[in-house]
DNA sequence: TTATTTAATGTCAGTAAGACAATATTACCC
DNA sequence: GGGTAATATTGTCTTACTGACATTAAATAA
């Protein structure tokens, strides 16, 4: 730790400095839909209001720690509960907080389905909420948050057409059908069954077969699948238009 | 302006607060191969490497408004030519630079091929560089700026897959030839001309002809075509793999 | 045993991509 | 002017993939 400095030793005196935050888009499928997680904020501004959880970068902390430790401590999600996360976007305009110019760094992750979020160390409330209904409903997020849940979502979408990281969005193992609901509630589409299940077994690295089928439920057992090693799907997902 | 206020009037007294920066990746073809612009620092730290153009925000200033103005400041380049613009990530290790904690915002910028850049303001120096010779060479570029420009690259490759921003990289008008140097150019393959002349003008949106040709040149005139209003390709581009 | 439910495979037509041949339209050279 | 070279564009054929939908498989429930 020889570069460790004191907060006001400052190499460049005379440079805006700015706090900067990072906000989280949690998201998760539930019933099938596409949910996301906010927090009701206990402070002003935007008292009451609801919000991405997130909070400020500490000293000699990186995005992704930052990312990591507010994603915990303001709903107890762990590290090993995150299927998967990535940075989404920053957020800079300079009246976006009403009380100073703050820089919001947005990460997006996908979780699978969750037990009831408990409240943070705050007197907050989290709550999982479908899309749909913010997106209908007349009442805005805090901030500018609806533009980063909006730019997350559409990140969502355009990630499952090239990617395999529907998975991300179940548990360790999953059946096709629990997978092709994933894609039905971010696309807010219907897919057909067996073009489906074609398309995900045929595309190399997308998934692999474990040795489990399901059992108990109704109909015949399903094969249990984990997700694959490809980075990319060659081709990737279509969903029409 | 009614919030306007010194720098010195803080709302949370507490919070640690970070110079923000905006890093510049502009990218342009030149001579069949994918070129960076590069400004030779002219102060310590890493005096005398070659680094990507940037610089910090300012009071009340956006990050889109920050990289318009480093851009025309440190090369010289006016908004009016640049082909696109898109915010590429934000890095923030602790230690990426060596004076203190600075968060890095990067923008990603295709310009069509550029007369040789001047020197910026300070006593520094602009060239255009090959990708090819940045990656196979020993020599680093200063701070992470070789990461930057890695994820500005592949950010690239894929924006053309599913994009018709290729067009980005040309002037106005182009031919079909020059659209596909540029495919060929980003990601170091070679396309059949044919097929790939079928599929640009067969995607709805890709390109849409104009009534002009070239002339001049040797061979037959090629139809001149300027970028379509399509913001993705269905199906997209495909690179094989 | 039979019906019901869900999973998985099979069929067939239409669409798009890769390989490559053929034709079109210009400039260049004698 | 006629032939040659260069580049642009169109056409052909095979193969791979998708979408629509029928069929079979394997479990539970009545």
């Amino acid at each position: 730790m020889t570069n460790k400095k004191y907060i006001t030793s400052q190499s460049f005196p005379s440079i805006l400095r700015l706090p900067v935050a990072v906000d989280l888009v949690v998201l998760t499928v539930r019933d099938a839909a596409l949910c996301v997680l906010l927090i009701k904020r206990g402070i002003a501004p935007f008292k009451g209001k609801w919000a991405l959880p997130g909070g400020f970068v500490c000293t000699g902390e990186s995005l992704e720690a930052t990312a990591q430790r507010e994603l915990t401590e303001e709903t107890g999600i762990a590290a090993a509960q995150v299927g998967y996360m990535e940075q989404l976007g920053t957020f800079g305009a300079p009246n976006r907080d009403p009380r100073e110019h703050i820089i919001a760094v947005a990460y997006l992750a996908f979780v699978p389905n969750l037990p009831e979020p408990k409240a943070g160390g705050d007197a907050h409330f989290a709550a999982i909420v479908p899309i749909s209904q913010l997106f209908e409903g007349a009442e805005k997020l805090a901030f500018d948050h609806d533009v980063i849940l909006q730019a997350g979502v559409e990140r969502t979408r355009a990630k499952l057409e090239y990617t395999p990281l529907a998975a991300a969005f179940c548990g360790a193992e999953f059946t096709i059908n629990a997978l092709r609901k994933v894609y039905e509630a971010v696309w807010g589409c219907t897919l057909d069954a067996p073009n489906f299940h074609r398309k995900v077994t045929k595309t190399a690295g997308f998934v692999e077969a474990t040795d489990a089928q399901t059992s108990g439920e109704s109909g015949r057992p399903a094969q249990l699948f984990r997700q694959g090693n490809a980075l990319a799907l060659h081709p990737p997902m279509l969903r029409g238009g």
